[in-house]
DNA sequence: TCGGATCTTGACGTTTACGTAAAACGCAAC
DNA sequence: GTTGCGTTTTACGTAAACGTCAAGATCCGA
């Protein structure tokens, strides 16, 4: 019923190669089935996939990953170990909040720098560039 | 007038390791002068790793960051470069808002998980655990 | 003057996240 | 049947960002 996918689907959808999926079962992010030798992705694959992408975007290395994963199944199991997933989940949300902050930071500079080479740009010429793009 | 400080300072007040700021000077982030042998590192050497250590935090790799510090000085200099600056500032830009997306859904999937395991530790125990904490 | 602390420059080691090449299999089209 | 694409496993290579000695210079207080 479900969509499946092949690794070659996968890897163009996401823009990566057929190796970094690999490589991601390997380090247990990803465990599809077989059809015979060949790899049969779920969306439950796919969109581990794309929280894994995400998660690297973020700064996270794939063994960080592939234990929220753990845990993220785990929480469905285990009540008693669900005091030890809100820790690590607020271990997670201040490290993003920090992030935030950075990320903010960082715009307002390039906000600023950009301002300051407009003014030059519009300054320094004779033109009559009066459109400050 | 202005402060100074030693590798071990600077080492101990950004919780790096020398071996780290050895490693950005070879790299060309840093470039403290010489007592002797010994590095003298001037207060613009200590934004230039808070600002690094910042990059990182964000991504960025040694040699963007030392572009970045490049760039930054180049300004000040030679008009001509100005669009190419805006250029990358904008590039910038772009990547740092998606990530600011990608870090605004992890927050929100956190919220919601946090809240998932709190509403389960309460109503499975029989305790009188009203504190939500 | 001697020991300890701090600094230096090599230089090789390590981890992470893949890249890349080799050799072989399955299958569909021609 | 063979050409060719997509896939597999195996395995060595690599770039970045440091870690980790090793061996020596320098300074400082007891």
């Amino acid at each position: 019923m479900s969509a499946t996918y092949s690794i070659t689907d996968l890897a163009r959808q996401f823009g990566v190669t057929t190796r970094t999926i690999r490589h991601y079962e390997e380090q247990g992010l990803l465990s599809p089935r077989r059809d015979g030798t060949s790899r049969i992705f779920s969306n439950r694959d796919r969109v581990r996939l794309k929280l894994a992408l995400r998660g690297k975007r973020l700064g996270f290395s794939l063994n960080e990953i592939r234990e929220l994963f753990e845990l993220y199944d785990l929480a469905k199991d285990e009540k008693k170990q669900l005091e030890e997933f809100l820790a690590k989940l607020e271990k997670r949300r201040a490290l993003l909040e920090q992030q935030r902050e950075d990320i903010e930071v960082m715009l307002n500079e390039i906000s600023f720098f950009a301002g300051q080479c407009r003014r030059l740009l519009v300054g320094s010429r004779d033109d009559k560039t009066e459109k400050v793009a």
